[in-house]
RNA sequence: GGGCCGUUAGCUCAGCUGGUAGAGCAGGGGACUCUUAAUCCCAAGGUCAUAGGUUCGAUCCCUAUACGGCCCA
């Protein structure tokens, strides 16, 4: 039977039917092919950087045991290589008959591509150069039984990358790569936050009212309470609330979730950065932005010149400020602000392909043409400023001119990374403008907000003046790993069931 | 949602505007006591994404669907 299967290995099934049996044989000989734990003596990492010093053909009398996966098998009869892999780390295991003995040594020559095993032997270079283990004993901790793909190319396919990323990262190594500067890059802005004195707080995902952004949300239902909840599009509001409740400087590194396409740049959950600081204004958080995206490049990537899909991006400060009006009016070669009349906006618009709604006024007109115009040619990283009233619900009227806001976004690679603004803290004003939203909700935009009657409670309590920002991790993490798509740098992005 | 492109062995890829498919790696058998994309010999491996259509005949041409990628909204 054993004999059968292994003879008619041929395609996956196949190869797994092979597997399964070595499987039965192992057990039938009492060996159980996957252990309980395993007490090793070092990482592979750790062996080879203790021994990079060692001569080729040196061999110590230092025993070590490791363990990890095997990702190559060179079978030359008598001697037998298996590339035991750890983390990113890998050493040989060079077996030699003489040494293991046969029933050792025909049982390492049956281990199979994909097997985790123990290796436990003395540390070598051999003849060729190559950093080595001579093991005594090799034993399998447990068996692999799909096959991996091909050991040159590794795997290609986009799709199967993205949907097994598992396969993905032991496949190739530079993916890992990827992620560990994703998760260094976080528990950077981490570090930098609480050392500014921010406080990392957790505020609800599932929300009665989603708020913080003009977005779809995604609908759930609590059965007990049977009642409708959504999933945040952005923890603003109850990060705001803790303002109100008296904590001044508040972080949130958080998921949060919007019901709109997919593309190369939007994923459904995405990550991000909000903080709130009392008293703090747009520029605070100006600065802010400068200094944390400065640091984390610094501190992750060791450079403030990136390359970035072949365009080289400077991260070295200062970083220009332009205000929206000014770029528009350059890019369109005339003179244009919040106070043009709509009527010319519109003739703007026509010229220039911009679709519109017979709804919007010259905020919106303007920052659509910003956005169709400007946005893209903003390489280098811009704060771009003067945001009118029209389009920022949330923040804080300019003094000077109340017909746009105190905030800015910031625009590298001619997308968005992140967005700020000296906080609304006027109960008044913030009732009004989510009025105005629920006007544009009832006229059919259903990215308007909501009006949160629980939030202008917490305003008529009193907020202190504040700086908000929101920073986009993906995209900061695309920029610093040059990955041309967010698929690249989420672990298990979104994918359509399988067909 | 629209447009364009893709889907061939487990993996990476070939395949002549039509005559039912090839290679390398992996897997199987064998040789080899310093290999490292090991090498050499042998044998095997396919519902050409799926469903229809055109045709004497379809991996190839047409239509639809699924999944993926890019661009646009």
């Amino acid at each position: 039977m054993t004999e059968e299967l292994r003879a008619d290995a041929r395609t996956t099934d196949e190869v797994m039917a092979g597997r399964l049996a070595k499987i039965a044989e192992l057990r039938d000989k009492g060996i159980e092919p996957f252990r309980d734990g395993f007490e090793r003596t070092a990482s592979v990492g750790d062996v080879v950087s203790r021994y990079s010093g060692l001569e080729a053909g040196e061999e110590t009398d230092d025993i070590v045991t490791v363990a990890g996966r095997i990702v190559a098998k060179r079978d030359q009869g008598k001697v037998l290589f298996l590339v035991i892999r750890d983390g990113a780390a890998e050493i040989q295991a060079f077996c030699r008959l003489n040494v293991l003995g046969d029933e050792a040594f025909s049982f390492a020559r049956d281990l199979d591509l994909g097997d985790w095993v123990g290796v436990t032997g003395r540390v070598i270079r051999t003849r060729r150069g190559e950093l080595s283990v001579s093991p005594g004993e090799v034993v399998l901790l447990s068996k692999s039984i799909r096959p991996l793909p091909e050991k040159y190319h590794g795997l290609a396919d986009t799709e199967t990358r993205y949907r097994q990323r598992y396969v993905d990262l032991i496949s190739n190594p530079e993916v890992r790569t990827v992620f560990e500067t994703r998760f260094r890059v976080i528990a950077e802005i981490r570090r930098f936050m609480d050392a500014r004195g921010f406080l990392e707080v957790e505020t609800p995902m599932l929300q009665p009212i989603p708020g913080g952004a003009t977005a779809r949300p995604f609908v759930t239902h609590h059965n007990a309470l049977d009642m409708d909840l959504y999933l945040r599009i952005a923890p603003e509001l109850y990060l705001k609330r803790l303002l109100v409740g008296g904590f001044e400087r508040v972080y949130e590194v958080n998921r949060s979730f919007r019901n709109e396409g997919m593309s190369p740049r939007h994923n459904p959950e995405f990550t991000m950065l909000e903080a709130y600081q009392a008293y703090g204004t747009m520029e605070t958080m100006r600065e802010l932005t400068e200094s944390l995206i400065t640091r984390v490049a610094e501190e992750v990537i060791g450079t403030l010149e990136i390359e970035y899909q072949g365009v080289v991006v400077s991260l070295i400060s200062p970083w220009r400020q332009a205000t929206m009006a000014d770029l528009v009016s350059e890019a369109i070669g005339g003179e244009v602000s919040v106070h043009t009349p709509v009527a010319e906006l519109l003739v703007l618009c026509d010229r220039h392909q911009v679709p519109i709604d017979s709804s919007w006024g010259p905020g919106k007109l303007l920052t659509e043409l910003f956005e169709k115009l400007v946005e893209h040619t903003l390489i280098q990283p811009t704060f771009v400023t003067g945001y009118p009233a029209e389009v920022s619900p949330l923040a804080r009227r300019n003094d000077a001119d109340p017909a746009i806001t105190d905030r800015f976004e910031l625009m590298i690679t001619g997308r968005e990374f992140a967005n700020a603004f000296s906080e609304l803290v006027d109960p008044l004003d913030q009732r009004s403008r989510f009025q105005a939203q629920a006007a544009a909700k009832d006229a059919g935009d259903d990215e308007a907000m909501w009006v949160d009657e629980d939030y202008l409670r917490a305003q008529e309590y009193g907020m202190p003046p504040a700086g908000g920002l929101g920073i986009g991790i993906d995209r900061l993490v695309m920029l610093l790993t040059d990955s041309a798509s967010i698929r690249d740098v989420l672990l298990f992005p979104h994918m359509r069931s399988e067909a």
